[in-house]
RNA sequence: GGGCCGUUAGCUCAAUAGUAGAGUACUGCAUUGACAUUGCAGGGGUAGUUGGAGCGUAACCAACACGGCCCA
């Protein structure tokens, strides 16, 4: 007797800290290789969802494998954010009242060191809480001096093939971020906005075009109104000019093909300052192009006086003012439409005219289609491979440069006539200019940073140690999987398979597994707005990693978002318990843990948990090469509970409580061992209870025998006559259970069979089964006359069996049900005559179903002929 | 506007075209010997709609409806 509960809070940490102590996280040799690095989580998150879901998969695949034989390597690390880091340093700092200007670059950058220092490994902390098998003294970071190395190599490299260079161009710019983002990192909202239809007068005649826009502020800025070519009302108009109200100055009336006839009023100003389709018109018909913004977004010296100073929105209450004074203004209508925000500052994304760099991400995609393309890399589920080309085949420019103090800065030094040097280093870079002046001559650093993206996009070979060539880059590139959510697929995945490709020559990963977003019960976004945020860690407070990666595991359909409710991480809880409890009875019962050969095994019962156990394993194995977890963690389930707990102990139970010593040490040699195999079969999915299970019971023999390392069994399932003998002993046990309780017998009572319907040969197996079938199906006695008591009948695998109650029982009730089956069971029958009778289906049906069918109709003739006799009898 | 995905039990989701399943919730019952974080049993389905191919469909094709996401 024992309230033995599992308790994880006094598990998991330990657990932990033995894993780490005995270095058991790192590559040990082998002949296969299996590689992951992990997606870096940015060095300011903490962990949420989808790193616990996307951390889970990673984890049960590496301990897979590091289990199976492979060489195992989970590359960790994290990334440095960017903007992110800074902002959130910046803040800091702020709040003890220091301004990063005051203290300058190089001061700044010191405290971001020293904040990463103090709060950089939290989330890295909270991926050991959810059991993350890393190699952590590989621990990487994309600012370390290995990996900006790489990047700077990169930088260069690209710049000589000319697939890095700096242009002007119109860029997304944060007005309070101040820096360029790429356009990826721009959301485009849907919002409640509206068109200002406003008239500019023609010049030299009282005529007027109206034009409609959702940026009027802008207008200060126009050099043209374009009309379409097609549209008659405005023909006579092109070439001709209109006076630019408030600003007063003449401006042409053009025509192009963006302008819609449709749209408004079909005319359309043209600001090629800050709209990117208006900078398309003017490139096209050679306009001036006036920037009236400053990098805040006010209004710049390139407007009228009143307006120089106001922030942009300010400016556009202001014009629409002027104009209604002017009598310009015609009207405004509500209308939706897309904004662009910038996905970090929340603020309102400015087109820009600035000098940034670029990289040829239209070049740079070519080999990683084709990489694609060919099948040697693989996105699972498949699908998300169009995804991939659909961006791939419309890529632009990618712009690298960030306006940050917190990045790596660029490799790139001017000369007095700005002439630019990219080079490895400064001294590198002197020498180059020293060739081109013909003297020496002071050298600026371009001050901007690269993308965060650009450094992550190196990450599965600069980890590995590229550009040296070492072990590590040989044994483990390309990696063998990554595991990622879709959100990233662009903005990442795209580019670690540009990069590899142009470095390596090689796809960075075989496969890609692609995993849905983890989303709240009703499927809605966690987000902190909405306050529908789950946090992992709470979680494994609550009821264990264990059960948070089995109910994440269990969940992950492929092509599905995972709608996380908390009672399901509680049922798995529940099953944590149950492995606990099982292991506690079989310490009670005296089993073994040690091994046993399948040919030795005598009794049907353990036949039968034997050749189960082996079929599941080849399943769960079947389901996680196909990143089928969710299949796997349900066979396992299934197996566990039901097979082994439910059905199987309880059918040890009629042994160990019995007198037969030869059946009781069989049983304490095989349930102890099947146990044992369920523990490394488990130990993927479920790492701490599993382990501390394996070292509860010692079976680590002082730490030679790792469960970590230990292969999952082999063998092939047999399915002989013993095994059938088994599922036939839970049927009989089942139709008898749910007998009593559709005619209201009390499940505990006992009854006596009579068996004198049935024949010679099967009568053997009551025979040799009689002590399991009488205890697990509570009865007494098998007669094999008549007795004088009260009886019904039931059909088991078409035989007839008579049960006797001591108690009386409702007739009408068991006529009832047996008219009820009889009823359903003809009807099941007439639907299969239907297609037996169809010549077609005789004919084109596969002949095992035909014969299938054939059975079935067989099988319920025969039941129903029973049901008949018995129903004639009461 | 272009693209992708989804619609199956109250809920969350599975299932090579061959008698629709699981978890959970619900109902009834049980319990001295691993486990109430338990056991046994039960009810619950016109598979979004319509049409088509096929011996046969929840699954294939088409259209529509509804919901979600991505891109412009």
């Amino acid at each position: 007797m024992s309230n033995d509960k599992y308790n994880h809070l006094e598990v998991e940490d330990k657990i932990y800290k033995y894993w780490e102590n005995h270095k058991l996280f790192k590559p040990k040799k082998n002949k296969k290789k299996f590689s992951i690095v992990i997606p870096p989580p940015n060095v300011t998150g903490s962990l949420h969802m989808g790193h616990a879901l996307n951390n889970s998969i990673q984890d049960l695949l590496t301990r897979y494998h590091r289990m199976n034989n492979y060489e195992t390597l989970w590359q960790p690390g994290t990334d440095h954010a960017g903007i992110a880091t800074q902002a959130l340093v910046e803040k800091k700092l702020e709040n003890e009242g220091i301004n990063k200007n005051d203290i300058g670059r190089e001061e700044f950058i010191k405290k971001v060191w020293e904040w990463k220092g103090e709060y950089g490994d939290i989330i890295i902390n909270q991926l050991k809480k959810l059991g993350c098998s890393c190699d952590w003294s590989r621990n990487a970071f994309t600012m370390d001096e290995n990996l900006s190395k790489s990047v700077i190599k990169v930088f260069v490299d690209l710049h000589k093939k000319k697939l890095i260079y700096k242009s002007k161009k119109l860029v997304n710019w944060d007005t309070i971020l101040k820096t360029a983002i790429s356009d990826l990192e721009v959301d485009q909202r849907e919002v409640n906005s509206s068109l200002y239809y406003i008239n500019y007068p023609l010049d030299g005649s009282n005529e007027k075009i109206t034009i409609a826009t959702t940026r009027p502020e802008t207008m200060l800025g126009d050099t043209a109104v374009a009309v379409n070519p097609k549209d008659k009302r405005y023909k006579k108009l092109v070439g001709k000019f209109v006076i630019l109200p408030i600003v007063n100055k003449k401006i042409k009336i053009i025509a192009d093909e963006y302008a819609d006839p449709e749209q408004g009023s079909g005319a359309v100003k043209i600001t090629p300052a800050h709209d990117f389709n208006d900078y398309e018109v003017g490139l096209r018909n050679k306009l001036e192009i006036i920037n009236i913004f400053t990098e805040e977004g006010k209004v710049n010296q390139n407007a009228p006086n009143e307006y120089v100073g106001l922030d942009r929105f300010e400016a556009r209450k202001k014009i629409i003012e002027e104009l209604k004074e002017l009598d310009l203004f015609i009207k405004e209508e509500k209308i939706k439409n897309k904004v662009p925000y910038g996905d970090r500052s929340n603020s309102i994304i400015e087109p820009f005219l600035t000098e940034q760099w670029f990289a040829d991400a239209k070049k740079l995609a070519v080999n990683a289609k084709k990489i694609v393309k060919s099948k040697k890399t693989s996105f699972f589920p498949e699908n998300w491979s169009k995804t991939y080309f659909q961006w791939m085949n419309n890529i632009e420019p990618w712009c690298i440069s960030r306006q940050l103090w917190w990045g790596h800065q660029i490799p790139a030094w001017y000369g007095p006539d700005k002439k630019i040097f990219v080079a490895y280093n400064e001294d590198e870079a002197h020498k180059l200019s020293l060739k081109h002046y013909k003297k020496k001559v002071d050298l600026i650093r371009d001050p901007d940073v690269l993308d965060t993206w650009f450094s992550s996009g190196l990450w599965p070979f600069a980890t590995l140690g590229w550009p040296k060539k070492n072990d590590y880059l040989k044994k483990f590139y390309p990696t063998s999987v990554l595991v990622t959510g879709f959100d990233i697929i662009f903005f990442w995945v795209a580019r670690m398979i540009m990069f590899g490709m142009e470095f390596m020559k090689n796809e960075p990963f075989k496969n890609i597994y692609v995993h849905a977003l983890v989303r709240d019960e009703k499927g809605q976004k966690m987000s902190k707005s909405k306050g529908n945020v789950i946090d992992p860690l709470n979680l494994i407070e609550k009821y264990s990693a264990d059960a948070l990666r089995f109910t994440l595991l269990s969940m992950a359909s492929p092509g599905r978002d995972v709608k996380l409710s908390e009672d399901r991480v509680k049922g798995y809880r529940n099953l944590l318990n149950k492995l606990w409890n099982a292991n506690n009875f079989l310490i009670q019962n005296k089993c073994k843990f040690d091994g046993v050969k399948q040919e030795k095994i005598k009794l049907n019962i353990n036949k039968w948990i034997y050749s189960n156990l082996l079929q599941t394993k080849s399943k769960v194995e079947k389901n996680i090469k196909e990143y089928r977890f969710d299949e796997a963690s349900r066979v396992i389930y299934q197996f566990v509970w039901h097979n082994y707990c439910d059905w199987y102990l309880e059918l040890c139970k009629t042994i160990l409580y019995s007198n037969d010593k030869k059946s009781i040490d069989e049983v304490r040699l095989v349930s102890g061992y099947i146990f044992r195999e369920i523990l490394v079969l488990m130990h993927p999915f479920i790492p701490f209870v599993t382990e501390e299970i394996w070292l509860k019971n010692k079976l680590d023999k002082s730490a030679k025998a790792y469960l970590m390392h230990s292969n999952w069994i082999n063998g092939k399932a047999k399915k002989d006559k013993d095994y059938a003998n088994v599922e036939k002993i839970i049927e009989i046990v089942s139709t008898i259970r749910s007998f009593k309780n559709e005619i209201n017998v009390s499940p505990g009572s006992f009854v006596d069979i009579s068996l004198s319907k049935i024949g010679k040969s099967k009568k053997d197996f009551f025979v040799k089964n009689e002590g399991i079938v009488k205890k697990l199906g509570r009865i007494n006695n098998f007669s094999n006359k008549d007795l004088d008591k009260p009886s019904a009948t039931i059909i088991i695998d078409g035989d007839l069996f008579k049960i006797y109650f001591d108690q009386d029982v409702d007739l009408k009730t068991i006529k009832d049900n047996l008219v009820q089956k009889q009823d359903r069971y003809s009807k099941e029958m007439n639907s299969i005559n239907t297609r037996l009778k169809n010549k077609n289906f005789v004919e084109r049906a596969p002949k095992h179903i035909v014969e299938q069918e054939k059975n079935n109709y067989n099988n319920l003739k025969n039941d129903i002929d029973k049901i008949s006799i018995t129903i004639k009898n009461l």
